[in-house]
DNA sequence: CAGTTCCGAGACCGTACAGTATCGTTAATT
DNA sequence: AATTAACGATACTGTACGGTCTCGGAACTG
């Protein structure tokens, strides 16, 4: 699943073996090249209309060069989802602003979601893959929600730690809750995801279902950013 | 876009003015059992993978039949997906055990989930097809989610009516995660809608989030209702 | 019955596309 | 410079599918 398909897969005689290496070297910073092409044209034309050709010509390459690099166009597509920049959500650099609440709206970077409609358009394009293909529904899911779900549920066990949240609270469940509520909004209702939208999710169900108190009723700084 | 797509549509001669309708009549209702087949075939290869030939084989139809009554393959699907039943979650008679949890649960029907899943798969499948038309998306989850979301905020409302709930919940938000979570599991993770599933979430989230204490311990006679 | 019309089955055609094979070119290595 | 592997372009093949056409049979009308 992670990239490379059986790279030097063309099952040949001598590569394998590499003899001496003289002559051109392949250049692997084509493959992200050829990926990105081929997320553009899922951008452009959706899944379905998606060809090689398209890709090829997109990235000023010949469909013979793809082909040396993947054994199929699903593996291609599947790897081109699995290339999407992951969200933004390091896992190693979460913020900390002492309330699990300002943790949470931290999190959202306008510019990460609304600043390319190229990723919008990718995730629309997938909604429809999904349904056909498993191995990329779990790439897509992999990719786009679970990191998320994973930061969700670090920051809620931290306030669990921190004696800010009931330790009762399943935040299993609950860390999953914005994600899925999120990527079902662009994926399928492809309504945009707003500030507006998370502070609703944050204050009308994280918030209560963790029994904290004060969410009721946000700082009016929190809503005047919308 | 309502059925027919130009009936009697063979462009001849004699037949469009009727004459004396001597021999066999055509037979509005097949017209259903192939919008049926398609929707079938819709939710089982997605609409990348619908065929004319699918849907023939599927309605027990001749090609030519379909393409008597529908000009090309857009047009049926167009058709099919204005077909689709409506949720049965009949809004007249929603449950009333007399606590949310409840009502809530008594909304689960594992044969409707059957109908439910069908329906989840075609929007799913759909999805490409509408990408170029917000308006079409967002009819298309009308059918499929809303009123499933219309059913939990109405038992929300009699909740808070009786007392059962704060006036302050958020409930247009909690209103919606279920439905939504469930989609977003169904189509995008496709994994099963439990009853399982369900609990988790009425219990860690839904609940909690509207301060009904005694949630944490569901009682065996609501599990042994389903 | 006889006449008419619709039906299912499936042969058929044209196009579009996945995947392969070929070829002349380019660039890294020696 | 000579060698050689990867490259872009493109011609080619096989197949799948949208859409048309034909045919024998069935069902309704009178």
């Amino acid at each position: 699943m992670t990239t490379k398909t059986e790279r030097t897969a063309r099952a040949h005689s001598s590569a394998d073996i590499e003899p001496a290496a003289r002559g051109r070297k392949r250049d692997h910073s084509r493959d992200a090249d050829i990926l990105d092409a081929a997320l553009d044209v899922l951008a452009e034309v959706g899944a379905a209309g998606i060809t090689m050709d398209l890709v090829a010509e997109r990235a000023g390459a010949g469909k013979a060069t793809i082909y040396r690099r993947w054994t199929s166009k699903a593996e291609l597509v599947i790897d081109a989802v699995a290339h999407i920049e992951r969200m933004q959500v390091d896992i190693e650099h979460l913020p900390d602003t002492g309330t699990l609440r300002g943790d949470l709206l931290a999190l959202f970077r306008p510019e990460a979601m609304e600043a390319s409609t190229r990723r919008l358009k990718i995730m629309s394009a997938l909604a429809s893959l999904l349904s056909a293909d498993q191995a990329l529904a779990e790439a897509g899911s992999a990719v786009i929600v679970k990191p998320w779900a994973d930061a969700h549920f670090a920051l809620m066990q931290r306030a669990v730690t921190r004696g800010e949240v009931s330790a009762r609270a399943d935040i299993t469940t609950l860390s999953q809750v914005v994600p899925s509520m999120a990527a079902y909004r662009t994926l399928v209702q492809r309504k945009p995801f707003t500030l507006e939208f998370l502070l609703s999710m944050i204050d009308g169900v994280i918030m209560p279902a963790l029994r904290i108190c004060g969410a009721r009723q946000p700082k009016k700084s929190d809503r005047s950013q919308t």
